[in-house]
DNA sequence: TTTGGCACTTACCAAAAGGTGCATACTTGT
DNA sequence: ACAAGTATGCACCTTTTGGTAAGTGCCAAA
């Protein structure tokens, strides 16, 4: 994963940069948005990060009810990766029937509020998104079709 | 992929929001968040998005040295999608040796730039993410070795 | 005493995602 | 005449990711 500035091929240099250049040059990686994009690589991840972000530290049982349709081996998975990243924190308090939470270390709050815009523009253009997406479902009901 | 709010069990209740809560019932999605992400899925994505918000109009050969280590197959399919969803556009110039480019639609630069926050945030943390990433790729390497 | 909740772990498996390499039809450069 | 570049398409294969189902040790409620 790398984007590589220096092409000097280009022939059309005249439209003005809608968004600002990021630092062209980072230790392994692209650009900022490549080493964000590893740490929240996971199906679950921003959505995880944004709940606890809401609702403060929450217990693994909650989480996992909140998080629909995960699974506990990726929840675990995923938490135990964000940990490792250090944005989230595990809490073990050691009891009897056990007792965990997990909450954000200020690393993770601070990729929690980037993800808020990501949040908008979903939310405003919700209609556009999942009008595509219901097209994208029909077809691919029709292609699948084995046996009848 | 869903988040359930309608939980009752909350036996923390103080912490207060570090972010707003998004609107929480969508048409078939939890929350903005969730619809952004189905549409940015896929490894190259959010990387082409940002680079044709910065260099404008592409030429399919530009981006494919551009975006490093993509295969023509995967790039040509991210780009079939983000089209389909309406995010980029493609103009074949209908040129004998084939010319074609692709930009950004509306839609599109509106979604490039709210990825800006997590490529400032990536930015701003490359030290503490580049040395994770570090750490995982040593003990990957232990963990894998099968003969010698 | 069986049942269920807690926070996980493990083995196994299916699907999705991505990569490799070859082919196309035409042109330009050597 | 032949290699290379243009923007793809296709068949095939590997890797990655995520899911299922079962089990763990301990305790409380039924």
């Amino acid at each position: 994963m790398s984007i590589d500035r220096s092409d000097p091929i280009s022939s059309r240099a005249q439209t003005p940069p809608a968004v600002q250049r990021c630092t062209p040059t980072l230790p392994g990686f692209t650009c900022g948005l490549d080493a964000t994009l590893r740490v929240i690589a996971g199906k679950w991840k921003p959505l995880i990060l944004y709940f606890l972000a809401q609702d403060g530290p929450t217990r693994y049982g909650e989480l996992r009810r909140a998080v629909r349709d995960v699974s506990d081996k990726v929840l675990i998975q995923q938490l135990k990766e964000l940990e490792a990243d250090g944005l989230v924190k595990r809490t073990d308090y050691k009891e009897v029937p056990p007792r965990v939470d997990y909450s954000l270390t200020p690393l993770g709050r601070s990729l929690a509020e980037a993800l808020v815009p990501l949040c908008t523009w979903g939310t405003e253009h919700v209609a556009e998104v999942s009008q595509v997406f219901a097209e994208r479902a029909t077809w691919t009901r029709r292609e699948r079709q084995p046996t009848g």
